[in-house]
RNA sequence: GUCCCGGUAGCUCAGCAGGAUAGAGCAGCGGUUUCCUAAACCGCAGGUCAGGGGUUCGAAUCCCUUCCGGGACACCA
């Protein structure tokens, strides 16, 4: 049930009305009429800039539309007060009595209160993580691992039917390197005796079990075996070996896929697609051999003028063309990429969205004119860029080098504070702006932590619903059995405020879901939280205001069935986020 | 040199597809408090929305431009 949709649709009606008795001339635009809660609730309940964003088409002053407008409006049940305000605003005051229509809703349909169409069932791949399978997770990844889950929850909660999916980048020379580096563990756990690491492979410690699964898999069989006799076997052993360490990782933030896509199997299955997806391209004239001028900006040094196949992606709006092949004659990333989301394209994916590391910002372009290029214009790639995350314990830096191969994994992180106060952290923010996260912060218990501050506020109303049951013992248990209540005696300024705040949760999730920003998702959780605290912490100096009356069973039952809804829309929007609502703190 | 992201209160950040008097939390100041089990509560103050121009009924929001910070700029992923 969304207030705003439906009074929206009252709006378009009424000036669909005035169009047709001829008070405005022509087919008026409706698209941008909005209806939203007013900044300032001296003004009502819902304001509406109709008459504004008509009344240039309709020849008519905004104010005066307005009132036409408003006229109509009032007979609408509900209603309580239409005005006309300032430039031409509409603002409209609802009865008090509309508002427990909200809750009952809230309360019949639980965890789907906020549950959207909006997306129509259209089918949309979420493409996240997609980290290189060269070693464990690290904090870095961790942000882009959240976000990619929440927006597909969040997409999905929205109404699109969302794919979940991670592209291995299992192709290039870094998983030779790792091949290499897992060949150095295997020769140690044959001999026995300690591996040098030689600089450019990967020292980390997580290889030595690998290298001890291939010695007991193979014996010594490789120890005098050229490279490339062992390369693929041991290659392609520990990406799976990799992979099944980062899934483990995924899984310890909560996050699992339904897809992973591999990059070497597209140029390397049983058909090359990396090369059909280039010759479709030169076919329709959006790849060709040409010549590309030096790159601006700081000199590379082994820079050479040659010849080389190129996709055509200033078309697309692109700044140059951008190559496909290395000079040994092997495809580059970007063509692989290419042909990826070409696949992505004939599985039905229309909509793709891609999350990255903030790093990869200049691929954007390229990437969505390919997008463009092989779908005939069909299809859009959204791309979400992740800014960085500064780790810090008690405002100190956490000090990271990669170079020695101590930076600090995912997995400790979470071990360290848990996945909710991880995942809510994380999108805390938006995905643009960098984030600071202190290990100690998090879990604190007080106010100045979100995570505690949301996860209490429901572990709080659980506690109440708990504790009502001293005080009436036969209370009913289903939320649904306290629509019944006397709702209209939710009539307190704190309690009507709780209530018009569950009523914003179905437009949030819409808006949410459209601008691409799960962190309005947090943030509301937030303001739910503060609304429900405040109303608690009045019950402590005006005692008639506590949710638990003993004297008053009735008034009591209609408090608890806001309770209720507070804690469902918390439990609601802590599940799109992919936190859990606790229902009491450790 | 080009492109991308950012610049909002002392600090950390929101600001909803252009809306009405720009918000929250910390810190600051002033009070209250041991309370429905709960890790406090209330109030006050705090702003040239980086600067300048433009678009229009209306701009923190859109466009142009300058400044500052971060990132990216064949054949790495």
């Amino acid at each position: 049930m969304n207030v705003y949709a439906i009074f929206a649709d009252h709006v378009r009606e009424a000036v669909a009305a005035l169009v047709a008795e001829g008070q405005i001339s022509g087919t008026p635009d409706l698209s941008r009429v909005v209806v939203e809660p007013p900044r300032d609730a001296s003004h009502g309940d819902l304001a509406t800039n109709a008459a504004m964003v008509l009344a240039k088409e309709a020849g008519a002053k905004p104010r005066d539309l307005a009132e036409r407008i408003a006229e109509r409006l009032k007979a609408l049940p509900f209603v309580a007060k239409v005005e006309v305000a300032g430039p031409g605003f509409i603002n409209i005051a609802l009865d008090a009595g509309f508002w427990p229509r909200v809750l009952i809703a809230v309360l019949g349909e639980g965890l789907d209160f906020g549950r959207s169409t909006l997306g129509g069932g259209e089918k949309v791949n979420v493409e996240y993580v997609s980290a290189n399978p060269t070693g464990p997770m690290h904090v870095g990844h961790c942000r882009g691992a959240v976000f990619g889950d929440a927006m597909a929850r969040l997409l999905a909660f929205a109404g699109y039917a969302v794919t979940k999916e991670y592209y291995i980048n299992d192709a290039g020379a870094q998983v030779d390197v790792l091949g290499r580096s897992a060949y150095l563990r295997y020769r140690e756990a044959v001999t026995g005796e300690p591996a040098e690491i030689p600089d450019g492979l990967y020292p980390g410690d997580y290889l030595v079990p690998v290298g001890q699964l291939l010695a007991q898999m193979h014996g010594p069989a490789f120890m005098a075996a050229p490279e490339s006799e062992w390369l693929p076997t041991f290659r392609s052993f520990a990406i799976g070996q990799m992979m099944e360490m980062i899934r483990a990782d995924l899984i310890a933030l909560g996050i699992e896929f339904d897809v992973f896509s591999s990059e070497r199997a597209l140029s390397q299955g049983p058909v090359d697609k990396v090369g059909a997806t280039i010759e479709a391209l030169r076919a329709t004239g959006e790849v060709y051999e040409g010549r590309l001028p030096p790159p601006k900006g700081a000199p590379i040094e082994d820079w050479e003028d040659r010849e080389q196949t190129l996709f055509r992606s200033t078309d697309f709006g692109d700044d140059v063309d951008r190559p496909l092949k290395k000079s040994d004659g092997s495809y580059t990333y970007f063509a692989g990429d290419i042909a990826y989301h070409k696949d992505k394209v004939e599985r039905g994916f229309l909509r793709m969205i891609d999350v990255w590391g903030a790093d990869h910002g200049g691929y954007v372009k390229r990437m969505q004119a390919a997008v463009k290029a092989v779908s005939g214009g069909k299809a859009s790639l959204d791309v979400e860029l992740i800014q960085l995350v500064r780790l810090f314990r008690n405002g100190e830096p956490v000090r990271m080098s990669k170079r020695a191969g101590s930076f600090v994994t995912l997995r400790e992180v979470v071990d360290e504070v848990g996945r909710d106060a991880v995942r809510f952290m994380m999108l805390f923010r938006k995905n643009d702006a960098p984030l600071d996260f202190d290990l100690a912060k998090v879990i604190e218990q007080s106010r100045e932590n979100p995570v505690f501050y949301v996860q209490y506020a429901h572990a709080r109303a659980k506690s109440i619903l708990r504790n009502a049951l001293e005080a009436f013992a036969d209370l009913p248990q289903e939320p649904a059995a306290f629509a019944a209540a006397e709702l209209a005696r939710l009539d307190d300024e704190g309690e009507q405020t709780l209530l018009k705040r569950l009523a914003a949760w179905p437009r949030l999730v819409e808006q949410a879901a459209s601008a691409r920003e799960p962190h309005r998702v947090s943030f509301y959780l937030h303001e739910v939280a503060s609304d429900f605290h405040g109303q608690w912490n009045r019950g402590k100096d005006l005692p008639y205001l506590r949710f638990i009356m003993e004297n008053d069973r009735q008034l009591t039952l209609a408090r608890l069935a806001l309770v209720h809804g507070v804690a469902t829309v918390l439990a609601s929007g802590l599940r799109v986020l992919g936190v859990e609502a606790v229902d009491e703190m450790k």
